[in-house]
RNA sequence: GUGGCUGUAGCUCAGCUGGUUAGAGCACCUGAUUGUGGUUCAGGGGGUCGAGGGUUCAAAUCCCUUCAGCCACCCCA
């Protein structure tokens, strides 16, 4: 065995992290509920065809970033970097093409093969939502709205802010990539080895770079809205006129692309600059072709991810864990009388801790350890008087409680 | 995948240019307190000094390799 370690860039959510977590896709999935949307899961893995047909094959993530394997079978398989192309297979697979508009929200694992930093792991987790079927740019808007609802009731309104763009319909994009080509192609010995990669893989992306001088040669790029038709420039109006009657704020950051093919229209991140190099914390955009793409009717969506991990790093407090009631047996009676007890008040719906084992000393220390509201304490007194002793570990007070009435008693410290 | 920084107790860190049994605070355990926690006092447990190799009479300390984390690139959640 290697080591008792876990793997590079794997994660163990402990139960402080869990609840960070917890709550994080709570509120996704409290919200995305209150718009409408069911919640699905899809598989962990896919055969790596659902992958690498959509995600396109040129693109990073297929070309380095899967975690691909044989399966006993022989079919190739991949643990899915992202959620869209596992809803969309799904979409076809299920038949769910008759029940269009599909509004889903789904939270899960993702992996991807990468060097791992702040924010960035193999193993992460993700929340998302999908709008299937709906072409209009309305669709946008409340899908758009519903992540900022979400980063709002996080509290991350102050700590970042919506980029958005568009990448035209097919026509536009192409029309604008071949503009970029023809452009960057002439200043080919000057553009940094990336983006002379770039230039053949995703030409877009140049726009993105942040070496220096890609960017004086960025700065004299044509510009995409001169190769948007009208239809893609009155489609990223609408979304913006939506935004703006939603009173939802944002930027337009021209240079915003996307590294999976299957974009189109509207593109847009939230982000934030506590995360360093990874500031993306929820991101999507639109993807009409993918279904089609993919084998299946041709079917509009749009759609967002967001990283668990790093909304999680952002929030401040959490809904503190709720606070359990203690029982103190002292003596074998007592002990044979509280395991009884103990299980009838859970079942009646209290939280509540028997601790195993030790001295009274021991047990209430357990108890202020786990931030117990009171104590239950019962010996030999309390059973022959048929009641227990309540020690509000607040304030320290304690009474005679008779068993008859204590549930009723104990309901009332909540 | 490329480049850089870091790695000492569960956590946060000290340990000077190599020199006896590697320390502190917090946390944990026990006792003072035989049916009373959170405060205080006294005591205690816990470390392959990330791992492997090398130099040396002697390595946490110097060198090499490796693993992991962090930072930037790349890419994005």
């Amino acid at each position: 065995m290697a080591s008792l370690k876990p793997v590079r860039g794997t994660h163990d959510l402990l139960p402080e992290e869990a609840r960070r977590a917890y709550h994080v896709t709570q509120v996704g999935r409290m919200l995305a509920e209150r718009y409408g949307y069911d919640e699905a899961a899809t598989p962990i893995f896919e055969f790596s065809e659902v992958f690498t047909r959509t995600l396109g094959e040129t693109s990073d993530v297929v070309t380095k970033e899967m975690y691909t394997f044989t399966d006993k079978g022989g079919d190739s398989i991949t643990l899915r970097p992202e959620g869209t192309a596992g809803i969309a297979r799904a979409l076809i697979s299920g038949g769910l093409s008759q029940n269009l508009p599909l509004k889903l929200f789904y939270a899960g694992p993702m992996f991807r093969y990468e060097r791992p930093q702040r924010g960035r792991l193999r193993q992460f987790h993700q929340i998302g939502v999908e709008l299937l079927g709906v072409a209009d740019p309305v669709g946008d808007v409340e899908v758009i709205a519903l992540g900022a609802a979400v980063l709002d009731e996080l509290g991350l309104q102050e700590n970042t802010k919506l980029e958005i763009n568009t990448l035209g319909n097919t026509e536009s994009r192409s029309a604008y990539r071949n503009v970029l080509i023809e452009y960057f192609g002439d200043h080919w010995e000057n553009l940094s080895p990336d983006s002379q990669a770039r230039l053949k893989r995703n030409p877009l992306r140049i726009l993105d770079s942040k070496d220096e001088g890609d960017r004086r040669i960025v700065a004299g790029a044509p510009i995409f809205d001169d190769s948007l038709d009208s239809e893609s420039q009155d489609f990223f109006a609408e979304v913006c006129a939506g935004l703006e009657i939603l009173e939802i704020n944002w930027y337009r950051n021209p240079r915003l692309v996307r590294g999976l093919d299957y974009y189109c229209h509207t593109a847009f991140e939230f982000t934030t600059e506590a995360l360093g190099a990874q500031s993306a914390v929820l991101a999507g955009g639109r993807y009409d072709g993918l279904v089609e793409q993919m084998g299946g009717a041709s079917t509009p969506g749009v759609g967002w991810a967001s990283g668990i991990e790093r909304l999680s790093m952002l929030i401040d407090d959490i809904p503190p864990r709720r606070r359990p009631f203690a029982i103190v047996p002292l003596g074998n009676a007592a002990e044979e009388f509280c395991l009884k007890l103990t299980n009838r008040l859970r079942r009646a719906g209290l939280i509540v801790d028997l601790s195993y084992r030790g001295k009274m000393k021991q047990r209430m220390k357990r108890a202020n350890h786990l931030n117990a509201r009171a104590a239950i304490i019962i010996g030999d007194d309390e059973l022959e008087q048929s009641s227990a002793t309540v020690r509000d570990l607040d304030s320290g007070e304690q009474e005679l409680v008779s068993l008859n009435d204590l549930q009723h008693r104990l309901e009332n410290f909540l």
